[in-house]
DNA sequence: GCCGTTCCATACAGTGCTGTATGGATTTTC
DNA sequence: GAAAATCCATACAGCACTGTATGGAACGGC
């Protein structure tokens, strides 16, 4: 959707038919045929956001039976497939320019807070500390993709599939601090997996 | 400064001539005689911040030797006083809305990567695992001032000074897995801090 | 007291966006 | 094949913001 790029770009106030209206090759006219009027635009690129970033990801996680499968899969479906490059970071910091960003953003956060905790606890955590390694592993998250943007060269794209991938994808998996699966279904786990556990 | 705080609330686009006047009581026309235009006060909000939440908070945290306190010091600053709410998610999703702020953005990124990876260095890690632990700090920083916007119930603001600013900071220290200060300045440290390496 | 500087306000033209009105083109339906 | 539905474009009024021009008030130097 060319108003999610717009959103990347320059926040809610990019998201204009003029602009957008010129960047598609259409007039202005034909936009206001499809849509009641730029509210209507907004909310359903936010919507369709919220559909592919969140339902979607969390269905084709939940496909997987085994919870450390799921774990692996959710991350790695984090680390690669930005989508638009510098949306969410744009959706976070546009949460109070507009009540509609807010909603979807707000939704979008307690949904996928919930269901890493959901997956943390399947893996033997209680409660508490997955809701805890739940939300640091998403604001960590958020920061991975925000320090993406700003310094490339620095933190630079995880393809899935590469071996930095699977390096990252272990690593990460490896500070769960969870032992390993009783049946060994995650291929190659790093050597000495020192579990990096300390304190609450 | 104002600037920042509608730049905090809309991005770019609302660090507008017109609101800002109306919004401080003063007319446009007054404006005009201070600023050049619009651009010479985004650059000028924009500079403003850099001082204040780079260079000094560097220059406050370098006035301490021991490399203990430094690190300290530097958490406490990043965990409370945020000043202006949401300003920073702002300016890094704005990132590539507008050149000036891709080049202060970029700018504060580096200085303060290179400055945590400093401090880290000078706790006793290498330069290539200071540098690793210093992006993912940074990230998780990010993140965190992005969640607690979002989502302040599940992740509340840490006051300085009180027992959940202390734990958190406790906590904090000792995921840099570093062995303790051999003269002990830092007070109380929770118990084994075995550090969770895995790859690059 | 007069002048120049400094600071602020109102008035105006220019621009870019929104939303509506209206007509034309294309496809579907009977 | 005509009528209707669907889709798109141009034209217009309205609004918000930028930047400039111009006038006026407060203040200090002489």
């Amino acid at each position: 959707m060319a108003a999610l790029r717009a959103f990347a770009r320059g926040g809610v106030a990019a998201v204009a038919v003029d602009v957008l209206a010129r960047e598609l090759g259409v007039s202005r006219g034909s936009f206001y045929w499809h849509f009641e009027n730029r509210d209507a635009l907004l909310v359903a690129a936010l919507e369709a956001w919220e559909r592919h970033a969140t339902t979607e990801v969390i269905a084709a996680v939940d496909a997987h039976g085994d919870p450390w499968t799921r774990a692996r899969t959710l991350l790695l479906a984090a680390l690669g497939d930005e989508g638009i490059a510098g949306l969410e970071p744009a959706l976070g910091a546009a949460r109070d320019a507009h009540p509609a960003v807010a909603e979807v953003v707000d939704r979008v956060t307690r949904t996928r807070i919930g269901y890493l905790q959901a997956v943390f606890a399947d893996l033997g955590l209680d409660p508490a500390d997955a809701r805890r390694r739940a939300v640091a592993a998403y604001a960590a998250y958020l920061g991975w993709l925000d320090l993406r943007r700003t310094a490339p060269d620095i933190v630079p794209e995880v393809v899935p599939g590469t071996p930095a991938a699977e390096a990252a994808l272990e690593h990460l998996v490896s500070l769960l601090g969870v032992p390993p699966a009783p049946g060994g279904a995650t291929g190659r786990r790093p050597g000495g997996g020192a579990g990096g556990e300390a304190g609450g």
